[in-house]
DNA sequence: GAAAGGTGGATTGCGCGCAATTCATCGCGC
DNA sequence: GCGCGATGAATTGCGCGCAATCCACCTTTC
């Protein structure tokens, strides 16, 4: 009677978990906001109930931490958790691009996909919106994790990269500009040619790149307001 | 008033979750069991929202599956799985492997734990109890992972030596003799003598070997109950 | 004897509502 | 003006209890 047997419609406590893992990749979720369950729950039509259970996945991703009796805020990563989180990303995307770029016959939609969010890139870092740029960048590393074939060491990057997202905002070095469309343009080049290794080094510059490009003490930027408009317009 | 500020004491729904990552990894629960909720909940003396929290934990951590209406059960790794599950551990423990030999002199403490678990092991392997041997088995990767100084990393380390135990209880073959032992050995005298290369490396074989010695079809063994005694035992 | 159907027990899923705690604001004393 | 204690609103944490669902067993029928 039930056509539930696999891959479960994105309704219920997962589309929030999903979306807000979504909102935290894309910077409309900054480090140490305030997740209350009540505006969460009234925003996606669900109880409290199933707000909770989205939350403690959340917080078992590292992406929030639960104070006691206070609720649960988007995490602020410190600077060891940081040096944690790009060691592991370097391991696990070296391996993941290596492979995209030994698959990358075989997964005809890889390369556009890959290009398309590269045009997205520029598009928005011409714009001037550096905001914007965030969402095709991490896509941009999500979508190789999930070229590896490994459907674990996928979901792994999409945790660290939305991770990421939360570092660079509480450690930003203004100082330090980035040119990782180069390095975006290098890497998408050298994994549809096929350059499995080179692919992969080049994934590991530009992962120590991005993390040299942090000051890694503490601005400690605050939390800002606007739960509903950062999630309603995902 | 409250010194709850770091490293929470390991009561409430934590415990429940660390105790079940134990007992799966030490082989005490078995693929396919079923966790009521009921009667974690007796056992613990917990509520039964507690233990559904742990147990949604659980999930996320590719543990368990929840089976709508129906409960949550240890997972059942398929081969898929099961493959991507050691390449991530290929990965993972090659790097970790290599951190705890160059960290070796740093902390003292690490080359005895691994050799009483080495000892525990071989022990309980001459006394033909080979499930008794899991737990020191499974010890010893998780103190490598831990000896590699990323706290990331050990926790990923932690959580797939589990999915292991289930890979390994769902799709032995009894046919493969395993000499493993002679495996940990050289490992621990390789990271003693800080040869970081040749551990690493070593350590890949050595999983290697481990997969290869499965049968990666399904022989679909059935849950067994026991469940309220593969816990008080812990 | 085997298959189909019905029934009872057990378990999950979850809404409701309360107690405990925290935070912000205000009032008071110095 | 400034620090401090008290009051109130808001939020979390969670136990209670019911409805929905599923499973195992038993009965009925062919």
């Amino acid at each position: 009677m039930s056509a539930d047997s696999i891959s479960a419609p994105p309704t219920g406590p997962d589309a929030l978990h999903a979306a807000l893992i979504e909102a935290i990749a894309d910077q409309r979720l900054t480090p140490g906001e305030r997740l209350t369950e009540t505006e969460l729950a009234a925003i996606f039509g669900l109880s409290r109930r199933q707000v909770e259970k989205a939350l403690v996945r959340l917080c078992a991703d590292g992406l929030a931490e639960a104070s006691p009796n206070r609720g649960v805020f988007v995490a602020r990563p410190d600077a060891a958790e940081a040096r944690d989180v790009f060691a592991l990303r370097r391991l696990l995307e070296r391996e993941a691009t290596a492979a995209a770029a030994r698959g990358a016959a075989t997964d005809p939609a890889l390369i556009p996909a890959l290009r398309a969010a590269l045009a997205a890139e520029h598009a928005a870092r011409a714009a001037g919106d550096g905001r914007q740029a965030v969402r095709p960048s991490g896509e941009f590393h999500t979508r190789i994790g999930e070229a590896s074939g490994n459907r674990e060491l996928a979901g792994l990057v999409r945790r660290l990269v939305a991770r990421s997202a939360l570092i660079v905002q509480l450690h930003r070095n203004d100082a330090a500009l980035s040119g990782w469309h180069a390095d975006h343009d290098r890497l998408v080049d050298l994994i549809a040619a096929g350059e499995a290794e080179a692919a992969a080094d080049e994934m590991v510059r530009h992962l120590q790149a991005v993390e040299s490009a942090l000051r890694l003490d503490r601005p400690a930027a605050a939390a800002t307001g606007g739960l509903r408009g950062a999630l309603l317009g995902g």
